[in-house]
DNA sequence: ATGTCC
């Protein structure tokens, strides 16, 4: 294999190059502080990088955002975009370049109170743990009828409110309003069955529920034009489409992975003239019947993911009622799909290009001046929501004001991993972090020392660094800085 | 990420 260390090249700020060689078809970049820290990372994901950029019909660059990680196919924090028009069919779409927790997303709440006057928090962190299930039972999820669940598949967030089990107070402030068109002929029995029980629930690894203080705002413009102010309480919630994605990946990354056989050091498709260097990488073109089996039910999994953030929000919001014995006024900030693949216009090279666009733990960031924003982002951009670890916080950043950034309008999602869950295993000492978390004013309800130890703070990145990579690189812009108070994880 | 192996 060419070696990419040989076709590195600094495009800018934060930003470095890999120039197409081998295999490749189109350029590759990846987004860091410096280049000898992405030179001295796991080498495996710029790897993948131009593994992904030597699928058909790929434009652009395929990017990793600041928090990039080696991940299934294609790095977590990878954008892949592919030419719709590309070939007789069109370019890939690529399960496994979505990744297995289809819609994997963050729904952000503001509430009308200081978070200094929520009232024994450590109570609340049990209170809010006792509502919203957590781990990976599923147990504790919404019992749906077939009826129901197929509304939720057709319909996402508004449906979950039809059902009067969800939060949605204007699916203007989700993206996509909180649906993508969906087929649910590609959604198997097995699928069906995985969500018919586990709708409103959180799941476990880094998925977590937080009500968090503002410690810090950046852009005082953009943070009161969302209706945010500093010490404001304030909720996270991450989670997506749980077993029924998962299944819905699963069935697809095997049936498109079995259509490709072993061919000079890569995999070659049955039918479709497609060399492809990694088999995780399988894909169908865009037109194809199997891409189309693919992105309906990736929508169905979606909505599933969107009615989901929905059900827990209420459920959040309800434990808050219940914990101040009051009414709790609140508003929806955003809810962002990081884990999707959408068809999206682009303009490539001076071009416009219809395009499909993965995302794989990674942030729509569109500009205000984009047709699909509501008015509320218009002069501000779209909110990004960027989960931290437990222990030093998250970000809320905006899209920029006008231009497309040149990530196809991506930001990075989180802080990303530093250590692998088994390095993470030996390192930590649980009790100790148990100590620091309480001595920082974090209250925290866990499931297992395991999971803990996996999503300590150490474990991941400093989130600070990812954000100031991510504005340096002109993708986003940072807003406020958000501290964790309550916690609730799998 | 995942009824952490159909």
């Amino acid at each position: 294999m060419t070696d990419w260390r040989d076709h590195v090249e600094p495009l800018g700020p934060s930003v470095i190059g890999i120039k197409k060689h081998g295999h490749m078809v189109t350029d590759a970049a990846l987004v860091g502080t410096d280049l000898k820290t992405v030179l001295s990372g796991d080498e495996r994901a710029p790897e993948q990088l131009v593994n992904a950029a030597s699928l058909p019909g790929a434009v652009g660059r395929v990017w990793a955002m600041a928090d990039h990680h080696f991940g299934y196919g294609l790095p977590i924090g990878g954008v892949l975009a592919t030419d719709h028009d590309a070939g007789e069919l069109g370019g890939a779409v690529s399960p496994g370049a979505v990744g297995f927790d289809i819609n994997c997303g963050v729904r952000m709440l503001a509430f009308d109170m200081d978070a200094d006057d929520l009232p024994d928090p450590a109570k609340f962190a049990r209170r809010l743990g006792g509502r919203v299930p957590s781990g990976t039972s599923g147990r504790g999820g919404v019992d749906l009828t077939s009826r129901d669940l197929m509304h939720v598949l057709e319909e996402g967030a508004s449906a979950a409110a039809d059902l009067g089990l969800g939060a949605v107070d204007d699916v203007l402030l989700l993206e996509s309003r909180g649906r993508l068109d969906a087929e649910l002929e590609g959604v198997s029995q097995r699928a069906l069955e995985r969500g018919a029980t586990s709708l409103g629930t959180l799941g476990s690894g880094n998925h977590f529920a937080e009500l968090q203080a503002v410690e810090h705002v950046v852009d005082a413009e953009t943070a009161e034009a969302w209706g945010l102010y500093e010490g404001q309480l304030v909720a996270m919630i991450h989670s997506g489409s749980r077993g029924l994605g998962h299944q819905v990946c699963t069935d697809h990354v095997r049936h498109l992975e079995r259509q490709f056989t072993s061919e000079d050091g890569g995999w070659r498709h049955e039918t479709y003239d497609w060399w492809i260097p990694d088999r995780q990488l399988a894909a169908a073109p865009r037109h194809s019947p199997e891409a189309e089996a693919y992105l309906g039910a990736m929508g169905a999994a979606a909505n599933y993911a969107f009615a989901n953030r929905a059900v827990l929000s209420q459920r959040l919001i309800t434990a808050l009622e219940v914990h101040t014995r009051s009414s709790v006024e609140w508003s929806t900030v955003y809810d962002v799909a990081h884990n999707i693949a959408k068809d999206e216009e682009h303009v490539i090279d001076g071009k416009r290009c219809t395009c499909s666009v993965h995302r794989k733990g990674a942030t729509r960031a569109f500009p205000g001046s984009h047709d699909g924003l509501c008015p509320e982002h218009k002069a501000t951009g779209q909110p990004v929501l960027v989960p931290g670890d437990m222990g030093t916080g998250s970000w809320l950043m905006a899209g920029p004001k006008t231009a497309m950034n040149a990530a196809f309008g991506s930001s990075c999602h989180g802080a990303g991993r530093r250590l692998s869950r088994a390095a993470a295993r030996k390192q930590v000492d649980v009790p100790a972090l148990m100590e620091r978390l309480t001595a920082a004013g974090v209250h925290l309800k866990h499931g297992t020392e395991r999971g803990l130890a996996e999503e300590a703070p150490e474990a991941y990145k400093p989130v600070d660094d990812v954000v100031d990579a991510t504005e340096e690189a002109g993708l986003a812009r940072r807003v406020a800085k958000l501290v964790p108070r309550v916690v609730v994880k799998g």
